[in-house]
DNA sequence: TTCAATAGTTTAAAAATATAAACCATAGAG
DNA sequence: CTCTATGGTTTATATTTTTAAACTATTGAA
């Protein structure tokens, strides 16, 4: 199989990742996951709501969306879920190698 | 400035591109961009209906969305506008960096 | 200078996405 | 068991994005 063509596999596979994390307002849900200091038990949706200034239903829907592209995850406590980031940063590293398989490619293809 | 500052705003200038590049039918069109042995002189909008099934007003949008992520450029010949990648990669380096700065703060960042 | 080819723009419609309101489900406290 | 807190789901609406059709602009050839 050709580069380009798993590259364009590669592509497609990232698809729902990247305009996951494209959206400004799933960007500051991340940050907000990520600005928890010493003690990171996970952040409940109403303190994201806070946080956001989105509505509930609004920041649970985004919250799937992450969930769906295992951006976080949540563990359950009684009924509060406290969500979290993946820290296997696994489609963190699959972006990191797609930008340097696009570069790859980019570099042999020079214009003329 | 907090390095969680910085990466929010890492994110946010990321935000375009990265929407930009999620995108299925765009990806298709960069792929055909990519796709170009030898001789690159680019691709004409109708070489990119042919090739992706769009119609011309469908191709010259996204087209202009690429543009605007500075993803692609154009060269001017006659009536004929040949579209190429950039060849710089700054957006697909940035987006290297961004992926490699999240998982150092995520790493830093464990669950218990 | 008129015609054909190329391609961008505008406008209107269609499709997809995001949101809020209302509702439902579950866990734990009393 | 009942009540409250938490939060997911469904539905209807609003917004955004995408698309096509029609129009316009520009270049080069006849």
């Amino acid at each position: 199989m050709s580069e380009l063509i798993k590259l364009k596999h590669e592509f497609a596979k990232s698809s729902d990742f990247l305009v996951a994390l494209g959206d400004k307002k799933r960007q500051n849900i991340i940050i907000a996951l990520m600005n928890q200091k010493v003690i990171l038990r996970g952040l409940q949706v109403t303190d994201l709501v806070e946080v956001t200034g989105l509505s509930r239903p609004a920041v649970s829907h985004h919250l799937k969306i992450l969930k769906d592209v295992n951006l976080v995850d949540y563990r359950r406590e009684g009924t509060k879920n406290f969500y979290y980031l993946t820290h296997e940063n696994k489609e963190f590293k699959k972006m990191k190698l797609l930008s340097e398989h696009v570069m790859e490619v980019v570099k042999c293809n020079r214009q003329i």
